[in-house]
Order: structure tokens, then sequence, then C-alpha cells
DNA sequence: AAATCGGGGCC
DNA sequence: GGCCCAGATTT
């Protein structure tokens, strides 16, 4: 005899009232008009640890560029990584890029139809393959994040480290058992939304939320509290000094290696040192030819300060014209450096530091 | 289990 | 200056 569970028929309040809400109050977006899998993973991809609002153009200039997964299959990784420039996490660009050919080739262009088989593909994770598959497929499973870990620890008052190890199969289970089976996608949305736009990190709007009379942390007054969370970021330092080597109407510059920040990315000539303002005490092979035939470098004064999630990096510039020694400017074209023409590194995919630098002096220079 | 990977917006 | 964002991957 099959016996069901009253909680299998009957959505929890927490479900109903999230429901009832997002009905009424959802956001529009470009990638909830349709149930078209190619677009809801380009955002989904696009939107990992990224606002809406910073990810919007980036998406609407993908899908012009790229109107379906085999445009984006056919795309160079350069292109690719070049219209991700400014978004951060550049892993994302490359393993979206990965990802389409394998959808392409290898599963003629329809992507899997659920969790498990989607949570195999590069830059697929936990959270985005649950995603895609409720709001694309209509799989009954929780897509878990930061905003999901913030609803459900608040209203059911749930004191889980989201740093520690279990967290993530907890909160799955939780929010497993409340989902409406009928209706995954618009739930998981729905606890999106609610958390972006009402449940915020820092001042939800308790006074006039649907859900204040079943929350826990509003009773309590813990809204503050949780989620629990208990692990920091370490932050390294690093000395970054640039060196734009300019020959005529071209510049060195190389394409950054694997293994460190900015993979896949272009920059110019980098010395990294132990320590900053460190400017007579730098040493690399391509400094050495430049004082060799008596060119000198002026660093600009002013150290900028760029800070990434796990790195905060001081950083110095210098401008160099090489003039008219053809000889020398061979010769540096060493390694994995190469001469560049100014028109084509726009092109080029850059981190912002170096394309800012490229637009507020070299081109300007360029240009008198 | 912990470390690493960007850039921007908000308070 | 700290926190967080529609997290994933590597070690």
């Amino acid at each position: 005899m099959l016996k069901i569970k009253a909680d299998n028929l009957t959505n929890h309040p927490f479900t109903t009232v999230i429901l009832n809400w997002y009905a009424q109050n959802k956001r529009s977006l470009p990638w909830r008009e349709q149930r078209n899998p190619y677009l809801i993973w380009l955002s989904e991809i696009i939107l990992q640890q990224t606002r809406i609002a910073q990810g919007l153009p980036y998406y609407q200039r993908f899908v012009r560029a790229y109107p379906d997964v085999h445009r984006l299959a056919a795309a160079s990784a350069d292109e690719v990584l070049r219209l991700w420039q400014g978004l951060g996490y550049y892993s994302r660009a490359r393993n979206l890029h990965k990802c389409a050919q394998i959808v392409a080739v290898q599963h003629h262009g329809h992507f899997p139809d659920n969790m498990a088989a989607l949570r195999t593909l590069p830059g697929i994770g936990p959270y985005t393959a649950a995603a895609i598959a409720s709001l694309a497929f209509n799989e009954a499973v929780p897509a878990i994040d930061g905003n999901v870990y913030r609803v459900l620890a608040r209203y059911f008052g749930d004191e889980t480290d989201i740093t520690s190890a279990g967290a993530f199969k907890h909160f799955y289970q939780l929010s497993l058992a409340v989902l409406d089976k009928g209706r995954p996608g618009d739930y998981n949305q729905a606890l999106m939304d609610f958390g972006a736009l009402f449940c915020t990190p820092r001042q939800p709007d308790c006074r006039q939320c649907v859900l204040q009379s079943g929350c826990v942390a509003f009773a309590t007054n813990r809204q503050q509290v949780l989620p629990v969370k208990s692990k920091k970021a370490k932050i390294r330092e690093r000395n970054f000094y640039y060196v734009f080597m300019l020959y005529k109407d071209k510049v060195l510059m190389r394409q950054r290696p694997a293994g460190d920040i900015w993979q896949g990315l272009y920059e110019p000539v980098l010395i990294e040192h132990d320590r900053s303002q460190a400017f007579g005490q730098l040493q690399h092979p391509l400094l050495d030819m430049l004082h060799q035939q008596g060119l000198k470098i002026t660093w600009q004064e002013k150290n900028i300060r760029h800070l990434l999630s796990h790195q905060l990096l001081n950083v110095n510039f210098a401008l160099v014209s090489l003039g008219g020694q053809e000889t020398l400017a061979t010769r540096m074209a060493t390694g994995a450096y190469h001469w560049y023409a100014l028109s084509a590194v726009e092109a080029l995919p850059k981190p912002v530091l170096i394309a800012n630098y490229l637009d507020t002096r070299v081109n300007s220079i360029n240009l008198q």
C-alpha cells in the first residue's frame, strides 16, 4: 500500500505565501519570457556572484552576438573573453565556451533535461544545475544560492553555519521539503527575487514582509544574526609594476598564463616585486635591454590599489617609447610577449585595470 | 575542507 | 572599509 505524506500534497505556508508574492512582484527579466534552456543557462552563468544590474548588459550583448548555442560554440576563445571583459571570474567565460561546444557537438545543440546530467558540464555546479533543471525542464529540485540561504535561515530560524561543510546539503533538504513540486521553477525564482528585493542582507523590510507572521528571525529579532557565516576571506597583497613598451603604433603585451588571476587576458610587461614603491630594485630581462640602450623608465607616482576577492594589488604604471630602435623592438618580442598594434589591442580581452589605463593614458597620448 | 577566482554597488 | 552578489573548480 502506498503511503503519501501530507507534505507532498499540501504546500507549507512559507511556500504558499512566497509563491503568491512572486506572482504579483516577479521581476521582468528577458530570460523569463520563454523557457529557452540556452538563454536560461547563459543568464545563470553570467549571474554567478554577480548582481542583475551588473550582468544584464552583458546578457544582452551575448544574446545579440550569439543567438544560439551553435553560434557561441563557433566563436573564438578570445572573442568570448573580450565580450566577458569587466565581469570578473573569467573561468566562467572559459567554461561557458567549453560547455557550449560540448552541448553543440555531443548533445546536438540540446541541453540535458535533468540536474544530474547538467551537473557534468563545465561551469555548471550544484546551484546552476538545479536552476536550469527547474526553470527550463520543470524538475522538482531546489536551487541553493546566497539568497536562499538567507531567506530560509531567517524564516526557519536555522543557525546552520552557511560556510560549514554540510550547509549545502542541509539547506538543500530543507528547501526540497517545502518546494512546490508542481512549480519548482517559480518556487526557486520566488526565493531569489524575495531575497534580492525584500529579505536583503543588511536592512530587510520586515515591516511590510508578507512572511513576517511565520518568520522565526523576526519573532526573535535575529535578522542581523542570520544566516550564520563564520569564515572570512584572507587577502593576499601583491605589487605589480606594469611597463607599456611603445614602438611606433605598437605595444608589447602577452596573454596571461594559467595558474594565476586573469588567465587568458592580455597585459603589458609585468614585473612583480615583494615590496611596493621599489622602482630602483626591479629586475627583468626586458628592463636590462632598455637600460643597455640608455633608455630610462619614468614611473607614474600614483599607486593604484586594485582589490580582488582574495588579493589586493598595488599597481604602478610606466610608459616607455622605444623611438626608432627597431633592433631593440625585435629583441623585446621574446617569450610570450608580442607587439600588438594599438588599434588591435582594443579587441583583445584585458583586465579592467589595463583597459582603463589604455583608455585614459596610452590612447590619449597616441592621438596627440 | 580550504583556497582561489573579479568587479561593482551599497552602507 | 566591510559585505555581498542567481557559485564553481581545484587542491
